[in-house]
RNA sequence: CGGAGUGUGGCGCAGUUGGUAGCGCGCAGCGUUCGGGACGCUGAGGCCGGCGGUUCAAGUCCGCCCACUCCGACCA
């Protein structure tokens, strides 16, 4: 990712008017702000800002998932229709599922991996030794929604972390699926979210409960319910009659951010062959689980949640930049003030981004850094003198700083 | 797929009882401006979502289709 750059060189520029027809907050500021652009429903390109916002999502799930031991690699989108039959999927998922046949032979577009990643299990596991197993990509998902909806949120084409392990025992798996639980709270803790885990169903999936991560927002499709004395709260789905009596039941609006499913050893490994040997010579099923992390619609639930009626205020660890930096004026002798305050910055390795604009007036220049949404804006102006304008997103404070004050400051 | 709505320069919109398309923004050039989407002048830019029909004449009326948005069924 480059570090710095300049407004009048990004593509593409934000837009002055709503898209027509546009409700959802996400897919107006998205689209205003030039993070996203819509090719049809439910298919999005991640434009430049926006690619960077889901890029820094991305590092810091790495990290998080890197840290419980997992390995990342790359795995294949289009699929052969018998690795989907060796579950019976191909026909269970059908209606999710992009189907076609191209040569006289059936393909499917990837909606998950555990076939995948069973089939990589059989081939490379043999002994217990080469357990646990822990792999997990960064890829596109194609699912046949009945309606793309909500903008970003509900797309048939939309970026997934999925994770896949694989144990030599029920309690090895169980210990590193609460492993991933907690890590799953720590990275939405980093993005200044408060997920709620959710015990739900497995849809096409598996028939065991599964945890879903949930952020209360007005804008979620889902409703959970949270009781006095639970644990975790409860999905739709598996509310028994008696849990709607529970003392204290409150029911949340809510989007679900990310999903983790334990799947036992029935379901993929005893019906693909994923077996290994065990210490006692025997040859057992491996213990399966999987785990999902939607960034493309985490970002679009971090601008339903964190807005103004301006635009966007982005959790700083997902900003596209640290700062903007504006130039008003059109003096040569400002303008090369704030092209040296830039050059400072960059220096010091803040990532900027410097709307150095001649043609556009102050107001315009302050409207589009509030629908950007960088925490941090900087002014460079004949006001100014030799300090700088420092203001955050969120505040409607300024003051003048010095540069090293700045630099001090976003340490 | 059922229900509701919307398709007209790049974007947002107007277009009367049918008579051959207009506004704002943006864009290009010139000049003036520079702390909350500035101003003046000049200019470019349109198979009115598509196909078919009615009519001397269709953006406008009729039929079919397509796309997008919202509600519902499905779902990370």
């Amino acid at each position: 990712m480059t570090r710095n750059m300049r407004y009048s060189r990004l593509f593409p520029k934000t837009l002055k008017e709503t898209p027509h027809d546009e409700v959802s907050v996400n897919a107006k500021y998205l689209m205003r702000g030039g993070f996203i652009d819509k090719l049809m429903a439910g298919s999005y390109t991640l434009l430049p800002l926006g690619y960077r916002v889901v890029s820094k999502i991305n590092d810091i799930i790495r990290e998080e998932m890197n840290a419980t031991g997992a390995q990342e690699l790359l795995m294949p989108l289009l699929h052969p229709k018998e690795i989907w039959n060796e579950t019976g999927r191909w026909d269970e998922a059908k209606e999710v599922m992009y189907q076609f046949e191209k040569n006289d032979k059936d393909f499917a577009l990837s909606f998950t991996h555990e076939e995948i990643v069973m089939d990589l299990i059989r081939k490379h596991v043999t002994s217990y030794k080469d357990l646990p197993v822990a792999i997990y990509h960064f890829s596109t998902k194609f699912r046949n929604e009945l309606r793309a909806k909500s903008g970003i949120l509900r797309g048939r084409e939309f970026m997934m972390k999925d994770l896949y392990s694989a144990h030599a025992t029920e309690e090895d798996l169980m210990k590193y699926y609460w492993g991933v639980a907690d890590a799953y709270l720590r990275i939405f803790k980093r993005v200044e979210l408060d997920a709620i885990i959710t015990e739900a169903s497995g849809g096409v999936f598996t028939k065991e409960h599964t945890h879903e991560f949930q952020v209360a927002s007005e804008v979620g499709e889902d409703t959970i319910y949270i009781a006095d004395g639970w644990k975790h709260a409860k999905n739709d789905e598996v509310m028994s009659d008696e849990d709607r009596k529970a003392p204290g039941l409150k029911a949340i609006k809510s989007i679900e951010v990310g999903n983790i499913f334990p799947f036992g050893t029935a379901k993929y490994a005893e019906r693909m062959g994923g077996y290994f040997t065990d210490k006692d010579g025997q040859r057992k099923p491996v213990w399966f689980a999987s785990y999902g992390i939607g960034p493309t619609r985490l970002m679009g639930t971090l601008v339903e949640l964190f807005h103004d009626d301006r635009g966007i205020i982005w959790p700083k660890s997902v900003a596209p930049y640290s700062v903007h930096l504006i130039v008003i004026s059109d003096k040569q002798e400002v303008k090369s003030r704030a092209d040296k305050v830039y050059e400072m910055l960059a220096a010091e390795s803040v990532e900027v981004l410097y709307d150095d604009r001649d043609d556009v007036g102050p107001g315009q220049k302050f409207a589009d850094a509030d629908l950007i949404g960088i925490p941090v804006r900087l002014v460079v102006s004949q006001k100014t003198g030799e300090q700088v304008e420092w203001k955050r997103r969120n505040e409607e404070k300024t003051e003048l700083l010095n540069v090293d004050k700045i630099l001090n400051q976003l340490r």
